[in-house]
DNA sequence: TTCCCCCGTCGAAGCGCTTCGACGTCACCC
DNA sequence: GGGTGACGTCGAAGCGCTTCGACGGGGGAA
């Protein structure tokens, strides 16, 4: 293994020069760090990740913690965190992966160790029991989704309830007088998760606010639910000609079902969806909707870490606007 | 932060015999043993990782190179990915995440600078050209694959021949003379991923075998290309009875397809798979199928890296039997 | 009883890096 | 022209841990 001491006395300097060439934490003449590069080259020199993290304190490692529960949209995830990773590395850094099987411990393993740097966690609830100790813990934390309590951390993630509200208004704004949310898989609701509970709050409150008769129905992942759930609802609401989903893997089962029950979309229905953009374009029947933007999520969760690593402030709260892209799958009421 | 020094100084003893309580390395009195635990317990002690691994020439950190690419399909990725993680934790390790964008310099980074003891590598191809740079690593590494040259290095995989065989003897044991298989996305061919290219082969050894009319078809991952398939093969191939598909998100909407196109499955068209159960299962007919055991591969992954860790030898090829599930989507020819 | 060896423990030396204080040199200002 | 910094570099200390050699004491073998 080539050292730092290697380098150094390859390139006619001391070690803390090379150091300092490297970090760029004192000025170093030109020729000199020109030098030092060479050196580093011609030897293949890598500093050892242990005595740096042991020297200075900081890994360059963040932790990156996944949901497993059923119920949440694997590619989404997936998308999440490669976003992550990519960003992190911009920044130099890693990124080591925990299930959320680990729990707290997991959490206050890797901290408390120094393995990490800092922490991402995702899938929040609303009354998350990892809170307290992400408070505590000494190491900044970034969270994907919003608690109920948010004070003391740092959150960020699409703004849901803004988006169910987005739905909603375009709906009405195109006539529709009855609408419904296919949402989340029940138990997503059972355990609070935030972003499912958010979008029912926007929904509602716009559909109130709009006067328009709303219901909401969660949804399992399987296109058998989603017929189902369509049968039900021209069963239930035959004046229902909107519908948001929120619900990935059942968008197009869905809009399917409503088709063969005899419902053109968007000529006697019309869906808006809170998915990936991916997602939505790559429908036979392209869908209107609010995008889920995991890979800007990502990234800028990152970003944020970054800055109180940094030590500089950041915003407690980032909401992301929702941004509606039509698609043919909504069209204006007896259009 | 608690260190080792405090450990030692609050139980009565030396450091480095905190050292051996904790790593087992040499003999220590039951008596000892307890007395430490019990301050470790109590002052909350965590070791340094970085010191550790400085030490220690030791990190207990993996690296996982996870496959970015299209065609793959994300949730089998992420069970796998999940599967490693949790194994690692058995053995006290961590993972790292890396993406497949950073390549071979990212193995070579990770490695070289002792962040990572070992590395697993997925979606490998079969010339990869990461070969020779795991094979000139001094870090162990496991291949989630088989790649057309496998010497010097350690393999692991489902036997994707053997697979393909097994669902073509199926349908040929039940009568089906005429067959087809649906494959991955045509880029995955192109890219020569080897579980992919292994299927073709044993499909076509085993329908040649068996006297069968056989053809192959990729297929993209979007429920319109599998109508579009089942068009193409119900025109082309008007005496076909049994079809092999290998391409989780497609599965359903081909089967719906062909009923759409007045063929009962299995009544008229006998349909095998190769996914996972819980897929297979699920489905409305639920398929007859190959089981594609992410969580046993990542598991046996990680363990054969332990057991090169620490200096056993392992096999270089480790090939899983196919296993066979009879569901519904099975029937004789003309039952 | 003597010798030897093993058990249990200690002290010290490092693992490879960063960082702090120090120091010489040079340019610049008054 | 002497004082004052800033620049560029060096040496040494130390990050927290593991590990090696050493050593006292006790038990078994001779």
């Amino acid at each position: 293994m080539v050292k730092i001491t290697d380098v150094a006395r390859h390139a006619g300097v001391s070690p803390s020069t090379v150091s300092y060439a490297l970090s760029g934490k004192r000025p170093i003449s030109e020729e000199t760090r020109q030098r030092v590069e060479a050196s580093i080259r011609e030897l293949g020199y890598r500093p050892h990740a242990g005595a740096r993290a042991l020297a200075s304190s900081r890994s360059n490692v963040l932790a990156l913690v996944v949901p497993l529960r059923t119920g949440i949209h694997v590619p989404v995830v997936m998308q999440f965190a490669v976003s992550v990773v990519t960003t992190a590395r911009r920044y130099d850094h890693d990124v080591l992966l925990l299930t959320q099987e680990e729990g707290e411990d997991g959490l206050r393993r890797v901290a408390d160790t120094a393995l990490v740097d800092a922490l991402i966690v995702m899938d929040v609830q609303l009354h998350d029991p990892r809170l307290p100790l992400l408070r505590s813990l000494d190491r900044p934390s970034v969270l994907i989704g919003f608690p109920a309590e948010p004070a003391g951390l740092t959150c960020i993630d699409l703004d849901f309830m803004a988006a169910g509200e987005v739905c909603v208004e375009r709906l009405a704004g195109l006539g529709h007088r009855v609408v419904a949310l296919v949402g989340s898989p029940p138990e997503v609701y059972v355990r609070q998760t935030a972003f499912a509970q958010r979008v029912v709050q926007g929904f509602t409150a716009a559909a109130d606010r709009n006067g328009l008769a709303s219901s909401v129905h969660p949804c399992e992942a399987s296109p058998a639910a989603a017929r189902r759930i369509a049968e039900q609802l021209l069963r239930e609401h035959p004046a229902l000609t909107g519908v948001v989903v929120h619900n990935e893997p059942i968008l197009e089962p869905l809009i399917d079902a409503f088709e063969q029950l005899g419902l053109r979309v968007p000529g006697d229905l019309s869906v808006t969806a809170i998915c990936p953009d991916e997602l939505a374009e790559s429908l036979r029947v392209p869908v209107t909707s609010v995008a889920l933007p995991s890979a800007e999520v990502g990234e800028r969760a990152v970003g944020l870490l970054m800055k109180k690593l940094g030590g500089t402030a950041v915003p407690e709260a980032t909401l992301l606007p929702p941004r509606l892209t039509e698609r043919g799958s909504t069209a204006p009421r007896d259009a």
